[in-house]
Formats: structure tokens, C-alpha cells, sequence
DNA sequence: GCTTTTTACTACACGGCGTTGCTTTAATCT
DNA sequence: AGATTAAAGCAACGCCGTGTAGTAAAAAGC
């Protein structure tokens, strides 16, 4: 269904995707947007009166009329995002350009079960917005969690080594105890979610290895995180890369991650970096992206290592240039993808 | 940009797309659509007009007044369609239920050149249009050609085996030699097409895997064709399977392809299907898909082979079903899907 | 220094979109 | 036969981006 409501939302999207690069003019605007100048007016009074954008002097280009520089109100609307691993609870608060302003971090249980994990979030949370928080300006909270998942109704389904998540519904929970609007999605969709709101239209086709315990990709393509039938796609690690190699945890057996896992454990990093870049190598082939974002534990331990194991076995056609790199957030990259995914909920483009 | 002419053309292709599954009635495509019943009854009406769908009988389901059925007038808009191989061009004239009409097949000479093949496929294109067709209603010229092309702009690069196709722009010099609009795109990518345009709604997430002298995958992610940066997605014959395996043609070595076509040239066809069935394993792992279709001449010949090859290799976890199949449309499913990707451009969802 | 030109931006009427509320039509049920 | 139920059409409406025309603000020309 498309409707006026959908349309509108579409183009305020839109605008604010462009807005989010830096500075603009509402000429540039309409260029970039395919809008007219007209219709560009409207939107961006709509996005001023609501505090999203300021007018912030001109910026003249030859003759004319100047133009008047437009910026973003970064921190008139912010969201929190979190990060939960095995052992730990990560949350960070971030503003609409994607800037992490604060974070808290704590340790989390073995096998922690599902009230547990919603007090602790709770904790942090508040932790977070008592601050400096005026209320009105946090949209909600993004999760990212690893999976299996569904994205859609919120539901955990059952993450190995987690034996009291079996089909938990976690977004209802957490919203009921934080009282804020909630997103739940996979770690790695978070992480992918984070360099495409940060890097705006120029980020379409890319994708995002987060290496860790274990091997897992966020695939943005097309400018939309690919998510698959289940909120199950991603799951890169257990891709088989030697046919008669050694047994997998999966019951497969020449899996990336196990050999991977298995040279890093030698600490063979030359090895463990070069199955990295074969399997990246793979991807660009498959996919055609121009973009690969390394990220996760393993990776910023070692980032030189693992950014020349990526680029040197890639394909080296003049034509198809890729970009590669290691994500400028750090740690941070999953809890704030789930902020930012909040985030595009209520400014980025309907579906 | 989004303005009120892509919204009707949005809701129209919504529609007309409901209707090709079948008969329906304006109810159940405003339950199906999401649009309101006076929305659809305004957009079937265009369609009526525009002579696209026909009322046909009633519906009774109960009491009230009986529901209007609604059918798809099929032959009210063809389109033609083309594959290119090395060695063999095909033409097929399909309706906009997906239908094949009629076809015609001639050789083409070896490294034939672009001069060559336009004419040849003006020659095809000629014999199949004059018969029955009244040019009104035929809407254009799909090519479904191997890769690597640019889909946008309609230029071939240089494919392997075709000395005289370096970058040239096809799609204009056919539009010129035909006299009608044309759209080019991989072969791989007009294969999907024509699963997607013929079966709906129902196929959202899937891949196509044509197996011939190479192995290319066609994806459908989230109903729509991935072509990646480039319209170079899909090249997944030469993706690694074995690390240390035989060397490919294309440099790399332990590619799927060079050990599948390695099983079959010794006559291994359980080795062959397996290898297959592993790497479709790992695609549907790794993109979330619900739906697999096989195809490609040697799929073709040995249909039972691969289907199970496949089958056996699939994770059978029962919350993920995945739906194997061959392609009903058989040889023809290349041209036919390029004839399809002609009448989306068209009646499909506006992008 | 004044006018002209160029460019940025906007006010307003307009056509087109889906929606709302109501009416008409045509079945079944009592 | 009348009541009920459901499908579909009609008309008024609100809101969208657009086209036209106008205003504002700078550089360029003389």
C-alpha cells in the first residue's frame, strides 16, 4: 500500500538522508533529490518547524541570490542503542547524525536468562537518560542481539549458549519495563545499520564482517539491510570454504569460521586473515558491493592485518574499485546500529 | 523522488500484479493490497479502461451482494524476449500473465560481432512479430545476455569467449535496428525475473541457479532483482568451495564451478548434484531465501539428479522450509524472463 | 550609483491522489 | 415480502507535489 501519508514520509526521508552528509542548500537539495525547488521548500519547513533542520547562513556560488545553508539539529532528537553479547551488556546514546555521546557498559551473567537481562538494560538505560535527558527528545531503545531472531515481531528465537531464550519475546518485554519505544534486530544488522545512517546515500551496496567468537555479515544492498524471509540472513560464518576441511560446531564440516577460529587459535593471524579476505573476496563477487566494513572483536585487535588479508585477495579489475575498511566506531558499532535503526524507524524512508 | 504520479504507478503495478495469480475480486485485493476498497475500485477502473483487466462473472461467499471477478486480460500486452548464448540465439513472445506465445532459435556463428547478432536478432524478432500482432500492443525487447554488462545503460563489456563486445551499447543499437524499446540484463537476472513475474507475490525471497557451462545465481531479496554496484551480482560459479583445489579459468582456484564441471566431465553426477547442493546450502544460509529454482541446460538434462543433490544438502531445520524446484519453463526461461523484465518496466512497481 | 541580470526562494491556485461518509445494488436470511 | 448483509459506486474532502508568477538578494554592466 502507498498512500499521501507514505509519500510525504518518503520525501521528509529523503531530505533528512541528505541533510545527514553535512551542510546544504535546498538547491543542492533538489538536485540531488530529484524534487522540485517547490516541493523541496515544503519539506524542509516541515523538518524546520519540527526542529529537525536550521537555517545557518549562506553560501554563495556566483551571481545571484545566496543560497542558505541548511544543518541538521543533531541532538533535537536522540536514541539509545544496546549491545548484548554472551558475557556482556553494552548501551550507547546517540543523536540523529550518529555521534555516540555517551556509554555504559556491564558485565552480564552466565547464561543469563530474560527478566535478568531486561533489569540490567534497565539499569543502564536509566543510567543513561537521567542525565542531561529531556525526555521528549529520546525516540526509544534499538537491541541488538545475536541471533536467531525475528525482526519483525521482536521475538528472540534461540541463541546458542543461551539455553533460557527459546522464542522470548523481547521487544514487548522491554518496552513494557522501559516504557520506550523498542527495535530488536541481529548484532550484525545493527553493526551495517550503523555505517549506512552514518555514511548516508553514498553507502548503497556494502557489507559489514563482524568477526568475533564468530563470523557473521550485515549486507546492505540497495541501499536497504537485506534481511531475508526470517531475519536470518548473515549468517556468513558457516559457509563452507573446504569441502573435505575439519568438522564445524554446525555439524558441517570446512566452515570459514572453523577455519578461521582454528588458524587464529595457532596464531597463524596470516592465515586466519587470509580465509577473512577469501571469503570477502567471495562476497564482493556474489554480491557486486562496493563497500566492506570489518568490525568485531578479532578485527580491531588486529586491524592492519586483517585489512591487507581482505584487500590483497581481492579482485584487482580497475573497473570494479572496492572500498575497503575497518569501522570508525570501534566497539561501538553494534549498540549504536541499533540506536541508529530506532532511529530510521522514525526518519528514515517508510517501507 | 516520489511525487503522485509513482504513487498511482505503484498502487496500479500492486494490483495488476495481485490479479496476474488469478481471478479476484476488488475485496480481496483491497484486503491483500492494503489500499481501502474505494482505492482499488479506482485503480481497477484505470486498468478496465486501460484494457488490462476484465470483469468476469461473480463470486458468491456468503450473503450480501456477490463479489465482481476480476480477470487479467493476458494477451492485451506482449512482449518478446531474447537470449543470447555463445552459440545459439532464442526469441520467445510472451503475454503479461508470463506465458510463452511462440519462439524462434538460430545458431549464431562463433565470436559472432555486434553488427552480426542485431541483425539476426531483427530477423528472429521480425518472423515472430508479424504474424498475429497487431504492434499496438507489443510493448518491446528484452535481451537476457552473459555477463558482465551494465543494466542501466544497456552496454555489453567484455564477455569471456566474444572478442568483438567490448563495451558496446546494445540496448541503443537494438532500439534503433527494432524500432522498439529494449532493456538488457544478465541472463542470470532475466531468469529470476521471469520466477518472480510468473508466480507474484508469493515469491519474495529467492534464488535462481543456472547451471550451464558456468554457474550463475539470479536473487531475488525482499522482491526485487539484486544487481549489485554494477549488474555484476550473481557470479557465484567462481566463489570458493575448496581452497586448496584444482585452479579455474578465472585465476583463483577451488571455484564451484571448475569442481562441478570437473565431477561432470568424468561422468560423477552424484558429485557434481553434491557440489551444487552444498553451495546452494550455503547461499540459503547466507541470504534467508525461501524459494530455490534450478535451471540451465545441465540441470535440464539431469533434473532429478539435481533436485535431490540440492535437497540432501539443505539444512533441515523444520522452522526453515525451503522450496526446491525446477524451472517449468524450462529452456525458455532465460528469454522468457527477458521478455518479463520488459513488461515490469512497465507494469511493474515503479523504482 | 543606478539598472540589469542572475539566481534562490516562496505564495497561491490547481490537478490528482487516496479517504471518508453515504447511497445504490444485489444477494441471503427470516 | 421484508430485513439483513455485503459489494461497489458517488461526491465531497484533505493533502500531496507542481506550475506559474512573483519577491528577495546578490553580482555584473554601464
Amino acid at each position: 500500500m502507498a498512500n499521501l501519508r507514505f509519500l510525504r514520509g518518503y520525501n521528509d526521508a529523503v531530505v533528512l538522508g541528505l541533510a545527514r552528509s553535512g551542510a546544504v542548500t535546498r538547491v543542492e537539495l533538489a538536485d540531488r533529490s530529484g524534487l522540485t525547488p517547490q516541493a523541496v521548500s515544503k519539506v524542509v519547513s516541515r523538518l524546520i518547524v519540527d526542529g529537525l533542520l536550521v537555517e545557518s547562513g549562506t553560501r554563495n556560488v556566483g551571481v545571484g541570490k545566496p543560497r542558505t545553508l541548511l544543518k541538521l539539529v543533531a541532538d533535537s532528537r536522540l536514541a539509545l542503542g544496546a549491545q548484548v553479547e554472551r558475557d556482556e551488556l553494552r548501551v550507547v546514546l546517540t543523536d540523529l547524525a550518529g555521534t555516540v555521546l555517551d556509554r555504559a557498559v556491564a558485565p552480564l551473567p552466565r547464561d543469563f536468562d530474560p527478566p535478568t537481562f531486561v533489569e540490567e538494560l534497565n539499569r543502564l538505560v536509566d543510567g543513561l537518560r537521567s542525565d542531561r535527558l529531556r525526555s521528549d527528545r529520546l525516540l526509544g531503545v534499538g537491541i541488538g542481539f545475536v541471533g536467531p531472531l525475528d525482526h519483525r515481531t521482536g521475538v528472540v528465537h534461540y541463541p546458542t549458549g543461551l539455553t533460557a531464550w527459546h522464542d522470548v519475546p523481547l521487544r514487548a518485554l522491554a518496552e513494557k519495563r522501559l516504557g520506550l519505544p523498542v527495535v530488536l534486530d541481529k548484532d550484525t544488522n545493527t553493526a551495517v545499520v550503523a555505517e549506512a545512517w552514518r555514511r548516508g546515500e553514498e553507502l548503497r551496496d556494502a557489507v559489514l564482517v563482524l568477526v568475533g567468537t564468530g563470523l557473521g555479515i550485515g549486507m546492505l544492498l540497495d541501499g536497504r539491510v537485506h534481511r531475508g524471509v526470517r531475519t536470518n540472513a548473515g549468517e556468513y560464518g558457516h559457509t563452507t570454504i573446504q569441502l573435505d576441511g575439519p568438522p564445524c560446531v554446525c555439524g558441517r564440516s570446512g566452515c570459514i569460521e572453523a577455519l578461521h577460529n582454528l588458524a587464529a587459535a595457532r596464531g597463524d593471524l596470516v592465515e586466519a586473515t587470509s580465509i577473512v579476505g577469501v571469503a570477502v573476496a567471495d562476497l564482493v563477487q556474489l554480491l557486486d558491493i562496493d563497500h566492506v566494513v570489518l568490525a568485531g572483536r578479532a578485527v580491531l585487535a588486529e586491524p592492519a592485518a586483517y585489512l591487507d588479508g581482505v584487500r590483497a585477495r581481492l579482485p584487482k579489475d580497475e573497473w570494479l574499485p572496492v572500498d575497503v575498511s575497518i569501522t570508525p566506531l570501534g566497539d561501538d558499532v553494534v549498540a549504536a546500529g541499533a540506536a541508529m535503526l530506532l532511529l530510521s524507524e522514525f526518519y528514515g524512508r517508510p517501507r
